[in-house]
DNA sequence: CTCGATCCCTGGACGC
DNA sequence: TGCGTCCAGGGATCGA
């Protein structure tokens, strides 16, 4: 599923195929994932796309102002208005020629000045795209945390050991760490030999400092590979990532550990499939290795 | 504050 | 072959 490093390469690719296009039209399909359907077709139209960001698992389509719009707007407010996008689970966002035939599940198509079409494409439709003005998104952008790259260490450790809840749902909460999710959370655990259910607070200094450092090393690299594909995630350029090939714990179980070779573990912690290695990552005193399904799960 | 449950949704895996 | 069931998961929400 898309976590940061997948989002990151979908913003990065865009940057390089639509930056400057300015929008025609707006044509929707399913639209029960789009806060105000309307807005995309009334406000879109006529707008340049003048930059393409990132914030945790979001996207944000920054774009220009309508010529006259701002005369007409109390506060000029949505002069600098943005399409902000989150792809859930299979959010595919990717421009393609306005006449090649639509794949399954395409809900938007944003036409471009260049014939090209943007389209959004989401088969379970778990994401979310919005319509926002500058007051609205950053409203809507308020009590998301630190940003895992850039996050220093004190305040990592403050986050994080601060907290009596496991250390798995601290790196998913999106109010501690805004873009970490279920991949990334288990691989930066297994790498600094951290048990998903231990708590946060009963990490140590050292933990914390390795805990930040395992994930900030595996983000990069993962962006650098162009993130993880499991099974449905496709970059801009509709290519698959290659970090799943470094994949240390998540989707291994029953796998041999790299580091020890004993059979990597799954458990449920804060809802979600954890995996680690039972022998590397001890588990907290209390914690029971419930019985789980021999089922395999290849998800994206 | 923290947790679990529930819902959203579809496709893929699995059992029969 | 085909049907039913379970499950994946981010996030919102609600109750314990």
């Amino acid at each position: 599923m898309p976590e940061l490093p997948e989002v990151e390469t979908v913003a990065r690719g865009l940057r390089q195929a639509i930056l400057g296009r300015r929008i025609i039209s707006v044509t929707l399909g399913k639209t029960d994932f789009i806060d105000d359907p309307s807005a995309l077709e009334q406000h879109l139209p006529g707008r340049q796309i003048e930059a393409v960001e990132r914030y945790g698992k979001f996207m944000l389509l920054r774009l220009s102002a309508v010529h006259g719009e701002t005369l007409v707007t109390t506060n000029g407010d949505s002069a600098t208005a943005s399409l902000l996008v989150h792809l859930g689970m299979t959010g595919q966002l990717a421009p393609s020629p306005a006449a090649q035939p639509l794949q399954k599940h395409t809900h938007v198509c944003v036409l471009l000045d260049d014939g090209r079409e943007l389209r959004y494409t989401d088969a379970r439709r778990f994401g979310r795209i919005a319509y926002l003005t500058k007051a609205l998104l950053a409203e809507e952008l308020t009590g998301f945390g630190a940003d895992p790259l850039e996050v220093s260490q004190e305040e990592f450790a403050e986050r994080i050991c601060g907290r009596r809840a496991r250390v798995k749902a601290l790196l998913l909460d999106q109010s501690v760490l805004r873009g970490v999710g279920n991949i990334y959370a288990d691989e930066s655990l297994w790498r600094a030999k951290i048990h998903p259910a231990r708590l946060g607070a009963k990490l140590s200094g050292k933990e914390a400092k390795t805990l930040r450092r395992a994930l900030q090393d595996i983000l990069r690299k993962a962006i650098v590979l162009r993130g993880s594909s499991i099974s449905d995630f496709l970059d801009a350029e509709g290519e698959p990532g290659e970090y799943q090939r470094h994949h240390r714990a998540y989707g291994r179980e029953g796998e041999s550990c790299h580091r020890c070779k004993t059979p990597i573990r799954r458990a449920i912690v804060a809802s979600r499939s954890s995996y680690f290695c039972p022998r590397c990552q001890p588990s907290p005193r209390g914690f029971a290795v419930l019985p789980l399904s021999k089922k395999k799960h290849k998800k994206d």
